[in-house]
RNA sequence: CGAGGCGUGGCUCAGUUUGGUAGAGCGCUGCGUUCGGGACGCAGAGGCCGCAAGUUCAAAUCUUGUCGCCUCGACCA
């Protein structure tokens, strides 16, 4: 490719709504350019770049038995009314009418889709596990666009679905797509990225984890503990008090709550003024009648998805309560089952066996807290987790917190959408069964930028070889000089019949204008051929790094090029 | 959706307080001089000052409305 005659400019000055690095080198290196809010257009090198790292996935993705498969971007909205999800998702969803006034949505996720291509296939156990994937792109109709790439409405995204006949199953491929997603971020240049625990979200289902590049300029917030492995994203770690976890520190799941009988001892227990709002949580633990109460600060935010993320997907969380009040009055369990609303209404009536306390007041705190003595209560601090809290799996008190970019996303999904969009098959025995889920995500655009994020100086982005937009820049100056011109016009050449990728700069520029453009493209290896250096009978070659730099005979560049591409690819 | 900020050539911005012929730098076109880190001179092209209504002899400037963008929050497979 010759320079001069590549589409889009690249400019001096930074574009004043650019936030983070990599959005303004971005534009400013002729990579992208603003269509509508969170809307771009790519010029060449940002698609090489993403060709690239798409292929990289396809490559992986293969490698563990995926079949690449497409679906459309436009949905009937009849596929989303089938899983309930054309109701349940927000204004994200895009939904419009067609000509025949038929109601449809704009792809943001395909598990529906998926569903809808598979079920008649899938109805033989024998046709199991299996894994479908796509690279193609999404629309959600994001509330708040930001950072350039790095949250857009529109982008592209590899998607994957896996179906299984029973959980072993699926964690074994869960785990194998873990180990594929480290090998994809490790060769498109990210190897820094880590997985951590995260919330499951509208997508349902339980296990899941999201893969994360950090960086301060990322949107969440990631909980790290610096002696044992353990890794959350803030939405998914709640905290520990510290009290509790003292004496016996075990993992979050079984943190026992000491006896709490009076108001006083709940407000001493949150740490909380009594005279400052709290709320009360009701869940039920077990079908079998577990109840328990949770005591959370009216501050903090608490909403449903996350208790369901700590709590587990069988609970049925409701707030009952948003006054540190508390009086009776003020209770009124909403989408609880039934017999759980009759306990509520027994203990408002002064009934029933969860009284343990003298007044009304504390009847209603401690009464429910007490929950018949269930030894199995549950007690969390929903409290943002803080440097220096307390790690559930270790104990210690080691955590920190890091900002991070979610470049990637595995969930174990279960039987949400194979359930109700009705997808069955038969066992060995004939018995019919729901497959069970797995689903997987990169957004492609997003990992470029996280790249770009991650590598790059003053004066543009460092691209890793294996996803650069050119393998090599050859630089020709004073291309207004016949000799060295023709020197250059035949090593660019000679270095794409060698197989290279190569971008050729023989513009008569000044040399400044010249470097500043090959640094915004960030070709990770540039060989400057010039008069000076023609003179010596030889050529430049330097890294886009600015690690090395050397001088090469010019009857020895192509190979001296050749080979360093590859170790650089290696590498 | 809530709060704040900003809309002036492709880009960065001045001018708005105090109304009076639309400006600078970068970029772009042409000619010349330079030539290894965004060089210089001369000559050009390019703007309904986001849009609409109002006030006024006169509006980029004042008022109201509206649209768009950015930031923080809410939300977020």
């Amino acid at each position: 490719m010759k320079l001069d005659k590549l589409v889009g400019d690249r400019f001096k000055e930074k574009p004043s709504d650019c936030v983070i690095d990599s959005h303004a080198l971005m534009l400013r290196g002729g990579y992208m350019k603003y269509v509508a809010n969170g809307i771009f257009s790519s010029y060449m090198p940002l698609r090489r770049i993403t060709r690239k790292i798409e292929q990289i996935i396809r490559e992986e993705m293969d490698a563990i038995d995926g079949q690449e498969v497409q679906f459309p971007v436009v949905l009937p909205a009849s596929l989303w009314e089938e899983s309930g999800r054309y109701e349940s998702v927000g204004s994200e969803l895009l939904r419009f009418e067609d000509r025949n006034g038929s109601k449809m949505v704009l792809g943001m996720t395909h598990e529906e889709a998926a569903v809808q291509l598979v079920r008649e296939y899938g109805q033989s156990y024998v046709k199991y596990p299996f894994m479908i994937y796509q690279i193609q792109t999404k629309f959600r109709d994001e509330a708040r666009p930001r950072a350039g790439l790095i949250r857009v409405r529109e982008f592209t995204m590899k998607d994957a679905y896996s179906f299984h006949t029973s959980q072993q199953d699926l964690e074994q491929y869960y785990y194998k797509c873990h180990q594929a997603y480290e090998r994809i971020f490790a060769r498109a240049g990210l190897p820094e990225v880590i997985s951590v625990a995260s919330d499951s979200g509208m997508m349902g289902g339980s296990v899941s984890h999201e893969f994360m590049l950090l960086t301060p300029v990322g949107e969440d917030s990631i909980v790290l503990c610096n002696s044992c492995d353990y890794r959350a994203n803030m939405e998914a770690a709640p905290s520990i008090i510290e009290n509790m976890s003292v004496e016996n520190p075990k993992p979050l799941e079984k943190v026992y709550t000491p006896n709490i009988h009076t108001i006083e001892e709940i407000c001493d227990f949150l740490k909380t003024p009594q005279e400052q709002s709290c709320k009360a949580v009701v869940y039920q633990k077990n079908a079998d009648d577990a109840y328990v109460v949770l005591f959370i600060r009216g501050d903090l935010e608490v909403n449903e998805t996350k208790l369901r993320n700590v709590l587990g997907e069988e609970v049925h969380p409701a707030v009952i309560t948003e006054s540190c009040g508390l009086h009776p009055g003020y209770i009124g369990p909403v989408g609880l089952p039934e017999h759980i609303t009759a306990l509520f209404d027994s203990s408002l009536q002064g009934a029933g066996d969860l009284s343990c306390g003298a007044n009304e007041e504390e009847y209603h705190y401690t009464g429910l807290c007490m929950q018949r003595d269930c030894p199995d209560a549950v007690y969390h601090d929903f409290a943002k987790v803080q440097e220096g809290g307390i790690c559930p799996k270790c104990g210690g008190h080691t955590l920190t917190v890091s900002r991070g970019i979610e470049v990637g996303n595995i969930f174990q999904l279960g039987t949400k959408y194979t359930k109700t969009m009705n997808m069955q098959y038969l066992d060995q025995e004939g018995k019919s069964h729901y497959p069970i889920m797995g689903c997987y995500g990169i957004g492609v655009g997003r990992l470029a930028a996280s790249v770009c994020e991650a590598h790059h100086d003053d004066y543009g982005p460092i691209w890793p070889m294996s996803i650069a937009p050119w393998q090599v820049h050859l630089c020709c100056m004073r291309a207004d000089n016949p000799e060295v011109k023709a020197y250059a016009d035949g090593l660019y050449q000679a270095l794409q019949q060698a197989g290279l990728e190569v971008l050729y700069d023989d513009r008569t520029v000044s040399a400044g204008v010249m470097f500043s453009d090959a640094d915004l493209l960030g070709v990770p290896l540039r060989i400057i051929a010039s008069p000076r250096n023609l003179k010596e009978n030889c050529c430049e070659i330097s890294t886009r790094d600015k690690s090395m730099q050397i001088k090469v005979p010019c009857d020895a560049v192509v190979d001296k090029a050749q080979e360093l591409v590859q170790q650089m690819l290696r590498s």
